[in-house]
DNA sequence: ATTTATTACGCAACCGATTGCGTTAATATG
DNA sequence: CATATTAACGCAATCGGTTGCGTAATAAAT
C-alpha cells in the first residue's frame, strides 16, 4: 500500500516489456487495443502512478511554467496571475510563482532559479529598476519561450503582452482637458518601466493636441507607495500655478491622494479632477469613486497563458516579436465631474 | 555552446569517476580538497549546470512546495501567497501555486496534480464548500508535510496556521456594543468554514457575555461577493427592529455595504456602526475610515512557509498536531465613532 | 505456397545525477 | 618491517520512464 508501483511491476506482472507498458499508458498507436486493455485495467487495479520525475528527465521538460512577477499582493498582479494560472491549468501546467520584489537582483536569481528548476517557459513583468537583461539570455539561447506581460521590453523572438499605454495616457489626460482642466500633473512611476514612460508620453501627446504648454513640474516621477503621499502632497500645494488636474498611473496611489487632498481641504473634483489608472476595485469604492482606465488584468493573464501554451504545444513560433495588445477603455465616474 | 554537458563530460575531461564529480559538486568529504578544486574549476570553466531532473529522480524530491488558494485575486490572499513565496525562495524551494475558485471539485483535481507533480509539501487554504478530505489523503499516507492556513480544518498530523478568529468575533462585536448597539448583525460567509462560523461564534459569545438576545435574524450566511450586496440591504431594511451595528466578515465586502447603505441615506456611523475584518488597504481609504480586525496575512504566510521549511529541513515532527495561532488585532476607526 | 507488408512487441540504450560498497594507496601503529 | 587504519576514489546499481530499432508473428498479395 505504500510501496509506489513502476511500469516495470506492471510489465512483470502483466509478463510483457516495460517499453509495451510505457506505450499502452500513452495510447502509442503500435500497441494492440487489447494488451493496452490489459494494462490499464492492471494498473488501475494496483494503483499505479506515474513518476513525474522520470518522466521530466527523460523528456527534458517539466510541464512546468515559471512566472515572475514585481510583488504577488497587488490587485493587479493577483489578478492577472489569476488569469495566467486558470489557463495553465486547464492545460494541464503547473506554474512556479516567484517575486522579484521590484528588485533587479532578485529578479536575476529567480530567472536563475526558474531556469536551472527546467521551466518549460518564462512569463515576466519587470522589476520596477531592471535596466539590464543579461539574465534572460540563457532562455534566449535555449528557445524557452518568453513572454513579458505589462512591464515589458523588447527582446528578439520575445513576445509582450500590453495595452497601449500611450494612448490610454492621452485619453485620460484629454479627459481632463474636456472637463475644463487646464493645469495639469501627471504622477508615475519609474520612467524606465514602458507603461509609466508611455503613460507619461500620452500625458504630453494630449498637451500638444490642445495645445497647452507643459513644463517639468508637470510630471512627477514616484515610488507610488503610500509613503511617498507627503512628498507628492507638498509638491502640490508648492506649485506656482496650482494644478486642477490630476492623472495617476495608479488607482490605489490615486486613493491615498485622494484622501490626503481631502485632508488638506482640497475639493474633489472642484478643485482638482483626478483621473487613475488600473480600475482597482478600490477606484468604485472611494468617495468620490475614481474616474480610471479599465486595465483588463485577468484578460491579459489568460492572454498570457493562451500565448505561452500555444507556443509549447503547437510550437506555433508566429511572429519573431509578437506584440499583443489588449484593449484598455476610459471609465468615468465622480473624480472628474464637471 | 549550446549542448548541456554533465558530470559524465566533467568526469571525463579530467580523468576522474562520474561519482567523484557528483560528490565534489556536494562538497562531501570524502573527497580531497585538491580535486574538489580541480573539479569547480572545470565544472565553472565549462560552464556546467546540474540537472534537476536528475537529481529529483534519484533524490525523489522536487524541492518545490505545492500550494492550493481559493483565489489569487484577492488582497488577503495574494499578501498570504507573497509571505509564504518570501520564505521559500530564501530556503531556495520552488513555490507551485494554484487556486480552487472555491470549487471542491477544482480543489480535488489541484491537490492530485500536486501530488503527482511530487511536491515535497503542500500548504493549503480551503475552498469555500469543501466537506470531503480525502484528495488530502495520499499525502498523509505518504508522509507529506501538510499545512492547513486560515481556512482550515483539523486532520491528523497536519499543522494548521490561524489566528483566533471566534476571540476577534468576540471582541469585534463587543467593540460594538460599547459603543452602544444594541441590535446587530453578522454578515459571514459560508459557515462550513472555520473563520467564519467561529466569528460567528464569538459574535454569540458576546451577546451572552452582555446578556443580550439573538435571533436568526442577527446573523447572515452570503457569498460575501459584490453580487450579494442588494439581498443583504434589503434584508436590512426589512428588519422588525432596525439594526444598529453590523459585523461584516470581509472589509472588501463592507466597503460594499457601507457604499450601498450611504446610497439608501443611512449614515455610518450614526445610524448603523460598523466592523470590518482583515484590515484591507481598503478599509483606511473609503470613507468613513473602516474599524476592522487586522489580520496579518503576510505574517501567516511567513510563519507558514517557516513551518514547512523547517518540517521538511529539520524533520521536526513536533506535535502531532500543531496550531499556529498569530495574534489578532481591533483597529478602530471612523465607522464604529460614538 | 512463397513473398511482402503490417502489426505488435521486446530489447536495450538513454536521460543525468546519487550513493552503498569495494578497492587502492598513503599513513599510522606496534 | 608487517599490519591496521584511513583517506580518496572508482564501480555499478538505481531512480522510473521513453524511444529508436530490430524481429517474430500474422495478414495480405502474388
Amino acid at each position: 500500500m505504500d510501496k509506489r508501483i513502476t511500469i516495470y511491476d506492471l510489465a512483470k506482472k502483466l509478463g510483457v516489456s516495460a517499453g509495451t507498458v510505457s506505450r499502452s499508458l500513452n495510447d502509442h498507436p503500435s500497441i494492440s487495443q487489447k494488451t493496452k486493455d490489459r494494462v490499464i485495467t492492471k494498473a488501475n487495479e494496483l494503483g499505479y502512478k506515474t513518476n513525474k520525475f522520470a518522466v521530466n528527465l527523460s523528456k527534458q521538460k517539466s510541464n512546468t511554467i515559471g512566472v515572475i512577477v514585481p510583488k504577488l499582493n497587488s490587485i493587479f498582479m493577483s489578478t492577472l496571475l489569476a488569469g495566467i494560472e486558470k489557463i495553465a491549468n486547464e492545460a494541464g501546467y503547473n506554474l512556479i510563482i516567484s517575486q522579484s520584489l521590484e528588485s533587479m537582483e532578485k529578479e536575476k536569481i529567480n530567472a536563475k532559479t526558474l531556469y536551472d528548476s527546467g521551466v518549460d517557459a518564462l512569463l515576466v513583468s519587470l522589476a520596477y529598476d531592471t535596466s539590464n537583461f543579461d539574465h534572460f539570455a540563457p532562455y534566449i539561447r535555449n528557445k524557452i519561450p518568453l513572454i513579458f506581460i505589462d512591464r515589458v521590453h523588447s527582446l528578439p523572438n520575445c513576445s509582450t503582452i500590453i495595452i497601449d499605454n500611450r494612448l490610454a495616457g492621452l485619453e485620460a489626460t484629454e479627459h481632463l482637458i474636456e472637463q475644463g482642466c487646464r493645469n495639469l500633473l501627471y504622477i508615475g512611476g519609474n520612467l524606465k518601466r514602458n507603461v509609466y514612460s508611455e503613460r507619461l508620453q500620452g500625458f504630453k501627446d494630449a498637451h500638444e493636441k490642445h495645445q497647452l504648454k507643459l513644463t517639468k513640474t508637470n510630471y512627477l516621477e514616484s515610488s507610488l507607495s503610500p509613503e511617498d503621499v507627503d512628498s507628492v502632497i507638498r509638491h502640490i500645494q508648492h506649485l506656482e500655478n496650482p494644478i486642477d488636474g490630476l492623472f495617476v498611473a495608479s488607482d490605489n496611489f490615486a486613493a491615498h491622494i485622494i484622501k490626503a487632498l481631502k485632508k488638506e481641504n482640497y475639493k474633489i473634483p472642484e478643485d482638482i479632477k483626478i483621473v487613475g489608472f488600473n480600475n482597482d476595485p478600490i477606484s468604485e469604492l472611494i468617495t468620490p469613486t475614481l474616474t480610471t482606465i479599465n486595465y483588463p488584468g485577468y484578460e491579459l493573464g489568460v492572454l498570457a497563458g493562451q500565448s505561452v501554451i500555444s507556443h509549447l504545444n503547437g510550437g506555433i513560433d508566429l511572429q519573431p516579436t509578437n506584440a499583443i495588445n489588449l484593449r484598455h477603455k476610459l471609465i468615468v465616474r465622480e473624480s472628474t465631474l464637471k
